[in-house]
DNA sequence: CAGCCGTGGAG
DNA sequence: TCTCCAAGGCT
């Protein structure tokens, strides 16, 4: 089977199986479009739809977000992870008021100078919003082709140059065609070629599928670098700046050291905080979220 | 460039 | 319970 064809039946089956997703509207903005990719960094569909609603309600165009005191974005972001991301979708909202006329820019250059904005969501707001011609890799179309072109449960921890030559090969020539397959084949590996239980059953391109011919063999690379959580930075970075959200006004260091007894390592990510610019220096002892 | 950066749900 | 991992980006 030739991957015209793969594509074809993905598309087609994303006709029929593909999610009811706000962002993928009809009416929906290129700014929305671009907001939802900033939360669906790393963070699941169903935690995102929520926090999408009521940010695009509140902020409907990239003005509206700049002219907004940062804090509040990252207040809006609430627990969906990643605060430096809610900084960053503002910031970059800053600089497409201030130099692309207030209008999400369609060049993939353009878009790749905005802060948190990288290959991937490049590559993916020019393919969705601006119906471009774009390699869009993400995990779930970098897993799809990793088991039907090379027989691979899980592709490797980064992009290779020989995986990108290998996509480009899938994606069509016709822009709006191009589109399609990127959307679609990000939907299947989110769908039924998920990580832990893929649903060959109902894959439209077992047929073609190397890895399932294979009698889908195990990963054998190396061993996936867990994360682990409790006790980390991240957690407590997590906790203070969950205090810093639900107060209207400037914390105190007896707040903090409420949600974090350990005192060096709570000075520690206090101090990344601030060098990240999500807290602020409030007067003696106090603290906020930016202006 | 390997490590870091949140959070919560599923198996 | 514990492990995995979910539309990445940045340094």
């Amino acid at each position: 089977m030739d991957r015209s064809t793969v594509v074809r039946r993905v598309v087609r089956w994303y006709d029929q199986e593909a999610r009811d997703l706000p962002w993928r509207h009809r009416d929906a903005t290129p700014w929305m479009i671009m907001v939802s990719e900033f939360m669906l960094q790393q963070t699941p569909v169903e935690r995102v739809r929520g926090p999408w609603a009521s940010w695009v309600e509140r902020w409907p165009t990239p003005t509206a977000l700049a002219d907004a005191p940062a804090g509040e974005a990252v207040r809006a972001w609430g627990r969906l992870g990643y605060p430096r991301r809610a900084l960053r979708l503002h910031q970059a909202a800053t600089a497409i008021r201030d130099h692309h006329d207030g209008q999400v820019p369609r060049g993939i250059d353009d878009l790749l100078a905005l802060p948190g904005v990288g290959s991937y969501t490049a590559a993916a707001i020019a393919s969705f919003a601006f119906r471009q011609r774009h390699l869009v890799l993400d995990t779930n179309v970098r897993r799809v082709l990793s088991r039907v072109a090379q027989g691979r449960a899980h592709p490797d921890p980064t992009p290779t140059r020989a995986e990108r030559d290998l996509a480009v090969e899938f994606l069509p020539t016709r822009p709006e065609r191009a589109a399609r397959w990127a959307v679609a084949s990000m939907e299947l590996g989110a769908l039924v070629c998920t990580a832990r239980s893929p649903r060959c059953e109902a894959c439209p391109v077992t047929s073609a599928c190397v890895w399932y011919a294979e009698g889908r063999p195990a990963w054998d690379g190396p061993p996936r670098r867990g994360q682990g959580y409790d006790g980390t930075d991240r957690q407590c970075r997590g906790a203070l700046l969950a205090v810093l959200r639900s107060s209207d006004e400037p914390v105190t260091d007896a707040d903090l050291e409420a949600a974090w007894p350990e005192a060096s390592q709570r000075d520690r990510c206090l101090a990344s905080l601030v060098a990240d610019g999500l807290v602020v220096p409030a007067g003696d002892a106090l603290w906020s979220l930016p202006r």
